[in-house]
DNA sequence: GATGTGACTTTGT
DNA sequence: CACAAAGCCACAT
């Protein structure tokens, strides 16, 4: 039972956004070049969707290029995002976060470790 | 296997 | 700010 190959990346982006720190958010693309997967912001999203099989994965730590959630306004999940955020001392203003004051900046050792993998 | 969709991004109108 | 186009690719139809 050969894995399909792209299982191992869906681990590695999992892995990769376990390591943005409490306090801080990350893009999808910034999550896919930190994984080794540059272009593959899209592939972010689909492994967040997974199931996460009990790891604490922080998904609400992930927004778009913009700083916006990814979800419609309104809708549950971006609530759920948005407490999830705010919990953790991040301003949310209209469904968007100041990604200048709240970006995360992964240093060497994290970068290292993370690419590794 | 072609087509459409989507927790995306970037550049250009 | 909104929209289009192009790049990306896993998945559903």
């Amino acid at each position: 039972m050969a894995d399909t190959g792209n299982n191992d990346k869906v681990k590695q982006i999992l892995q990769t956004v376990m390591a943005v720190p409490e306090g801080s958010v990350a893009t999808y693309g910034q999550i896919a070049d930190l994984a080794g997967l540059p272009g593959r912001a899209r592939l972010a999203g689909r492994s967040l969707r997974a199931d996460f099989n009990g790891e604490p994965v922080p998904w609400h730590r992930i927004l778009r290029a913009d700083g916006k959630i990814a979800f419609p306004p309104g809708s549950e999940k971006a609530k759920e995002q948005r407490e999830l955020l705010m919990a953790e001392g991040i301003m949310v203003k209209d469904n968007r976060v100041k990604l200048r004051n709240c970006q995360w900046q992964p240093d060497m050792a994290t970068i290292l470790f993370t690419l590794k993998y």
